[in-house]
DNA sequence: GATATAAGTTTAATCATAAAACCAATAGAT
DNA sequence: ATCTATTGGTTTTATGATTAAACTTATATC
């Protein structure tokens, strides 16, 4: 690949986002861990990744603070891997992921897996909204960017 | 990479749309889209992306339904890329990576590009939402797995 | 104490990416 | 109308990320 450049300087939130978590398996294992699983062999056996780059992601993704490695029990080697406050944050993106792929990525009656509500048993919304709750798309929102220094 | 492997068959919707834009690059693109860029040369000075690679995105974001392909003059051959509906619906995505980004990747006074409504110059907001309307955080909610058939 | 499973690491082959050179078509200047 | 520069790519070559498989060590199970 030729070092996949890095967007870690960028002033762009999105961007430095990608660079943490913008490769391919990184949020799948982020959703997994979501979904309560915490070993290797349960990311291993789930997404059939090869077990050097789950090695490699678990590790980069407990760098960066996205998960917490912890021994299963005291004394010992083997690790749990569990979300930190800062992967839960990631919760938006994953269900924006998913409402992209349930409208688009999928036949009319083909069956898919669903993100529901834990108390009333329904799928949750996503809203995007101003300050004073009016709902706002792509073309209510513009980027303002930082002034480039000198 | 020994043929990554393919997501197109996973009955989760997340793992679809990752096997859509999930790559280096795309989710970059389709950020550049939003704020408003449209030629070939804009996206590759933006992103210093290769020529290459960067023809092989647009061409897979096109295939894929996210960005249309116009000519720019009537006959001529050079073209615009452009977001369509389906490609709109990926705002959420990229709100929601900005929001991550900002929130864990920047340095207290570090500055960063800013997401505004448009209207009130305010940023936005991202809510996940139960029908009722209680916001619903990641322990709130639950993966409904579809039945194996067989 | 023997066997199986877990959690990786190492090794080798393969394929994707990056960088640079190349090329045709268009746009602008003369 | 012709020369030149820019746009929008494609081709080529190298590099290195990803994979699969074999190997290793530590922990559970019988």
């Amino acid at each position: 690949m030729v070092a996949r450049k890095s967007l870690k300087g960028d002033h762009c939130p999105s961007a430095r986002a990608l660079d943490v978590i913008g490769d391919w398996w990184s949020l799948m294992i982020v959703r997994d861990a979501f979904d309560g699983m915490t070993r290797f062999s349960e990311f291993q056996k789930s997404l059939g990744i090869a077990r050097n780059i789950l090695a490699e992601r678990l590790r980069t993704l407990v760098e960066h603070g996205i998960l917490a490695a912890e021994p299963v029990a005291a004394g010992g080697t083997r690790l749990e891997y569990r979300l930190t406050a800062m992967g839960k944050d990631l919760f938006p993106v994953m269900v924006a992921l998913r409402q992209f792929g349930e409208r688009h990525l999928f036949a009319p009656q083909e069956p898919h897996s669903r993100l529901i509500d834990r108390a009333a048993g329904q799928p949750v919304r996503l809203d995007i909204r101003a300050q004073d709750g009016r709902a706002v798309g792509p073309d209510d929102t513009l980027i303002v960017k930082v002034p480039e220094p000198g």
